[in-house]
DNA sequence: AGCACGCCGACT
DNA sequence: GTCGGCGTGCTC
């Protein structure tokens, strides 16, 4: 018998390898490497999944021999034997990971520091639900059990009752004591305690109907089975459902129909598709401007992955669209990542309006089925082009051929659960392994990768003109220290306002940008200035005036606004910040004859509501849209001639070094927002620090100054792309714990370093405490390590070897750790 | 991580 | 005695 090698699909670091199982005779023909399968782990022999990593023939077993069903391993010189188990089922027909992902697999197992099934789930179909559950059955002595004592039936356990008549009994959980029992019985052979598994696949079929080519016309038909006749003669097929809506016949006269051999009935997959609706207008067909055709002669021609910087309005999508049909011109798969699918709904349907049927969408607000179907569409070769967020690159797309990152610069690119992927590597990864083009386009490009195409490492490739040849609008800075001196202290400025109405009374719309849903929409008190914040996870709690509660967004939890101050006990509570609630207020006190809406997660949480507020105002049905990060990006509505942005610098007083960037982006963007048809569009910036750096050179659209400025800060903290940042982060409910732990966490590198000779050992940094201290109940504590003096790659093995490996030892009880290799936020 | 097993204290 | 809680160790 032939031996896989599996690795579990169990989550659990400590299980996190591969085991070696028999390949039984019947099953071996149709297991291959990629399977998924279920087999029998730990001593009860739980099945589990699991998935075949390598396969070992008999014959070329080397170092492994198998005696009597049992594997004898040669390891270090001594003989070990194990009992295999055997494999017991297989999951799909075919395998589910090919080769290369397998590959893939280990790649971000190691470089990510994660284990094997976090991996594979990324790639594994989401169809399928797997369930194990307990079962109980009788023992040869079961019926001996009542014989020796009749009393036995009237206070047996309800198990026990329950097999006198049933052959077994299936439990979803066995409680502790019922197990003891049983475990009992066990020894004694009345009863036998096991396992029972169910695999279900969420697919939908629909049924089709076509007429039989030669019926027996004689045949007497019904009314309703005439019409249906009819019908079908005169066209070719119907789905079952299309035909009773659209005829309103029964199933009866169907079925009726399909005995006397009318009709066909044929069994269909049928695909759950996420569609959207048209929003805003665009033009359908187009040709692509000299400069553009430049571009994309220049993407096509080059060897290496390209950062492709678009100015806004340049028409990178054109571009993109291009590079699509090409590949589709030949046979070939792309796929279009995006940061998040809301914030694009315009170019989604785009994309799907030119490729059609061809094009899967996909993103994490699909329903499981919807994201299943996609998978199978995909995975059959039946659709060639995804458009997706960012665990799309995931899906096996068929001789993929481009992948295209847009607007690659943005922070959804970073997975924030395990494994901690970031996708521009994994794209790169894949792009080299298969042959694919990889193309990173922004008017903004991260830091990283513009530093990339100017080393040489990646190719860059501009398109700095806008597409209608138009300048970009004007910003104008508003120094709102100086607002707050003459007295305004609203959330606008009087000359945002003026602005706001000129454009407003010229029939035109506007936009207003905040950062983050209430980001500082928190009460206050004005005796003391206490804020109130989250027990729990000690950020300030966001006033949300719907529900008059105080809301904490990052536990959820909610109470009511207390009257008097929690701290000082006066009652001087007065609510302060910019939630976009509050600022909706404001509007419409302002101007009450104009239509306000919001656009935050908040107003628009479900599906619909997004693709609504936004076609309303495509229609010109609102005047004036409020909004968060959301509003920033690819939005498109030619009657829009003014963006506001309230707090302009608000972002650079978190902390993180990517503040600056992040600024500098948000600025670009939604200054990319207004003027993109006919009219002029017009900027105004709110901001405290009228004289910060990335609000200077972002008013003046200065990328190039920027990123020289930016780029010296980088090279002189050590920040990336200079140096790789590992963020270790500790968790657990005792502060104390947590606190020590960290602390031993560096001790331990520090003592394993000097240990091998190492001297300068200063490329940690901390422990300290984090930004949110505190996130449901749990304390946390932070290391950041650079590779500065050290290898990363040395680095990573340290770092897995005490947080992984040794965990057990260095970590106490109840004690988390997560690790993120290049962290997107420090908080 | 689960799961099983075994040790120990509490209570009939 | 036996029930249940938790601490420990293993999983091909």
């Amino acid at each position: 018998m032939a031996v896989a090698k599996i690795a579990l699909m169990t989550n659990g670091t400590y299980t996190d390898g591969l085991y070696s199982y028999l390949v039984p005779p019947e099953l071996a023909e149709d297991i291959e490497v990629g399977s998924s399968v279920v087999v029998p782990f730990g001593r009860s022999n739980k099945p589990v999944q699991a998935i075949v990593i390598e396969i070992i023939n008999e014959t070329d077993l080397e170092d492994e021999k198998i005696e009597e069903g049992k594997i004898v391993i040669n390891e270090k010189g001594e003989n070990k034997s194990y009992e295999l188990k055997k494999i017991i089922s297989l999951s799909f027909d075919e395998p589910i990971l090919s080769d290369f992902q397998i590959k893939l697999c280990s790649w971000i197992r190691d470089r990510y520091i994660s284990t094997f099934s976090e991996a594979v789930r990324l790639m594994y179909p989401r169809g399928l639900k797997f369930v194990s559950r307990r079962k109980i059955t009788r023992g040869k002595n079961f019926k001996e059990y009542f014989d020796d004592d009749k009393e036995k039936l009237k206070e047996d356990n309800y198990i026990i009752k329950t097999l006198i008549y049933s052959d077994e009994v299936i439990l979803d959980e066995i409680s502790n004591s019922d197990l003891r029992i049983i475990k009992n019985l066990e020894k004694k052979e009345i009863l036998e305690l096991g396992w029972d598994y169910e695999e279900s696949l969420n697919e939908k079929t629909y049924n089709l109907i076509s007429l039989i080519k030669n019926w027996d016309k004689g045949i007497r038909l019904g009314k309703a089975q005439k019409r249906i006749v009819d019908f079908l003669s005169l066209n070719e097929s119907i789905s079952e459902k299309d035909l009773k809506d659209l005829l309103e016949v029964s199933s009866q006269s169907i079925k009726s129909l399909h005995e006397k051999g009318v009709i066909n009935i044929e069994k269909r997959d049928f695909f759950r598709r996420y569609e959207i609706n048209k929003i805003g207008e665009y033009k359908d067909g187009f040709e692509l401007t000299p400069y553009q055709k430049e571009a994309l002669e220049k993407i096509k021609s080059s060897k290496k992955p390209v950062v492709f910087r678009g100015v806004t309005g340049s028409g990178k999508t054109e571009v993109y669209i291009e590079l699509l049909r090409e590949c589709l011109r030949e046979q070939k798969g792309g796929i279009i990542l995006v940061p998040e699918i809301g914030l694009t709904p315009q170019t989604v349907h785009r994309f799907k309006k030119i490729f059609g049927e061809e094009v899967v969408v996909y993103h994490s607000k699909l329903s499981e089925g919807e994201k299943h179907d996609a998978y199978r569409l995909v995975k059959s070769g039946a659709c060639k082009v995804v458009i997706g967020t960012r665990s799309s690159i995931f899906l096996p797309i068929k001789d993929l051929k481009l992948i295209v990152i847009d607007e690659c610069h943005d922070s959804s690119y970073k997975s924030e659960s395990n494994p901690k992927y970031r996708t521009e590597e994994v794209a790169y990864f894949i792009s080299k392994h298969l042959g694919a083009r990889l193309v990173l386009g922004s008017a903004t490009p991260s830091m990283e990768q513009y530093y990339r195409a100017n080393s040489g490492e990646y190719t860059l490739v501009n398109l700095l003109r806008r597409a209608n040849n138009k300048d970009m609008p004007k910003i104008e800075v508003v120094d709102m220290k100086e607002e707050v001196k003459s007295g305004n202290t609203g959330l606008i400025s009087s000359r945002l306002y003026e602005v706001m109405k000129r454009h407003l009374e010229e029939e035109n719309q506007v936009i207003l940008f905040l950062n983050r849903r209430g980001f500082s929409n928190f009460i206050y008190c004005s005796s003391c200035g206490a804020v109130v914040k989250c027990d729990r996870c000690d950020i300030s709690m966001t006033y949300h005036k719907f529900e008059n509660k105080l809301k904490c967004h990052y536990c959820e939890d909610e109470r009511s606004v207390p009257t008097a101050c929690p701290e000082c006990g006066k009652k001087s509570i007065i609510l302060s910040g910019a939630g976009t609630q509050k600022i909706e207020d404001e509007l419409i006190r302002m101007f009450p004859d104009k239509v306000v809406r919001r656009y935050d997660r908040d107003s628009v949480s479900k599906k619909g509501d997004q693709d609504k507020v936004l076609r309303d105002f495509g229609n010109g049905d609102i005047d004036i849209l409020v909004g968060t990060q959301m509003l920033a990006k690819g939005l498109d509505f030619k009657n829009v001639t003014l963006a506001g942005i309230l707090s302009g610098d608000m972002m650079l007083s978190y902390p993180d070094y990517k503040a600056s960037e992040n600024t500098f982006s948000l600025i670009t963007q939604v200054a990319g927002r207004p003027g993109r048809a006919e009219k002029k569009g017009e900027v105004v910036l709110q901001a405290f620090q009228t004289d910060h750096h990335a609000i200077r050179y972002a008013t003046d659209y200065d990328y190039e100054s920027f990123y020289e400025k930016e780029i010296d800060m980088r090279r002189k903290f050590g920040y990336p792309p200079f140096n790789n940042i590992v963020r270790v982060v500790v968790t657990g409910e005792d502060y104390t714990l947590v606190r020590n732990d960290a602390f031993r966490i560096k001790e331990v590198i520090v003592y394993l370093l000097t240990e091998r000779g190492m001297k300068n050992i200063d490329f940690i940094y901390g422990p300290s405490q984090c930004a949110i201290e505190k996130i449901k109940s749990k304390y946390r504590w932070q290391l950041l390590l650079r590779d500065r003096g050290i290898d990363i790659g040395i680095l990573r093995g340290l770092i897995k070897y005490i947080c992984v490996d040794k965990k057990d030892e260095v970590l106490s009880r109840g004690n988390y750790v997560s690790i993120d290799i290049n962290p997107e936020n420090l908080v």
